[in-house]
DNA sequence: CTTATAGTTGACCAAAACAGTTGGTTATTG
DNA sequence: CAATAACCAACTGTTTTGGTCAACTATAAG
């Protein structure tokens, strides 16, 4: 599996559209503006956030991204998959052909630590993440460092 | 964290010794012709095994690497931490300066899939490996394909 | 003592992935 | 029409990956 910076922009990129959302579109640079992503990185990772149809896109001026759906029916899981299109452990990708057209000494195990990382990635929703109080702090934080108007208030929920 | 070739190499690698190094140290041209990894490429990972103290090695005639410790107690985890240094997924390296000197959005998440991911190789060991159906069936199979002498015969284990 | 063996080290290299930039174009709203 | 913001493609610099090569050192067998 491959765990870079590219995977933790996308999955922060949708975390901060899950937490600002509600009110209509989420322009790219508001989002790159407060988690401190490039602009145009942003851009080629919505890209395939859009393609896996994972964000729906408005075009023109008040345009931006929106979750395709639920909050509760977006998993980390599917954000990292998006971006990262290659997300086993195996080396061979499943196909079982690691050494020479036959499976190597340990394939099993990266089978089996594949499974448990995707499982674990794929029973954490937005809605999980958006709930958990450390998310909603450093949300927070970053709404009051900015000069924000669209916030939701979520310390209630 | 961090699972390339890398890990996948030193881990085939240590299994290999696992199962061949019962009677005394296997050289790793040995390995290399077992288990198709570059020999120089081994020299490489051998060299941080043993900084790490997970293997001793004999020079000489004959010579080559041994365990450090019993099957039993060298895990998967250990082995891949040896070999690529940094085994987290957070990105600030646990130090909570993911951006601008504080958490990011996502900082916990990344942390509960490290302790995830650790947890689970750390409770496999270079034993339990050995002890796997597959891992013999492949074993034997490498071991008829090379002219073999000095193999362990587990299937009775 | 010589010699073959095998570990040890470090320099070097090509390809890929990553992170980001530049410079556009299209579509939409006012 | 002008401003906005998504969309797109090409390109750049850096790092990681996976690997080679050459030189050197320690050791054991003969």
């Amino acid at each position: 599996m491959r765990l870079t910076t590219k995977g933790r922009y996308a999955v922060t990129a949708m975390l901060d559209l899950a937490l600002h959302g509600n009110e209509g579109p989420v322009s790219l640079a508001d989002i790159s503006g407060r988690q401190d992503i490039s602009l145009s990185y942003l851009e080629q990772l919505f890209a395939k956030l859009r393609r896996n149809e994972l964000v729906t896109s408005v075009r023109g001026p008040g345009g931006g991204y929106c979750l395709s759906r639920d909050l509760g029916d977006i998993y980390v899981a599917q954000i990292v998959d998006a971006v990262n299109e290659a997300v086993d452990a195996t080396g061979c990708g499943g196909t079982s052909t690691c050494q020479q057209g036959e499976v190597c000494l340990t394939h099993h195990l990266w089978c089996d630590l594949s499974d448990q990382i995707h499982g674990f990635l794929s029973q954490i929703s937005l809605a999980n993440l958006v709930e958990r109080r450390e998310v909603q702090q450093v949300s927070a934080r970053q709404d009051a460092r900015v000069g924000d108007t669209t916030t939701l208030v979520l310390s209630q929920a």
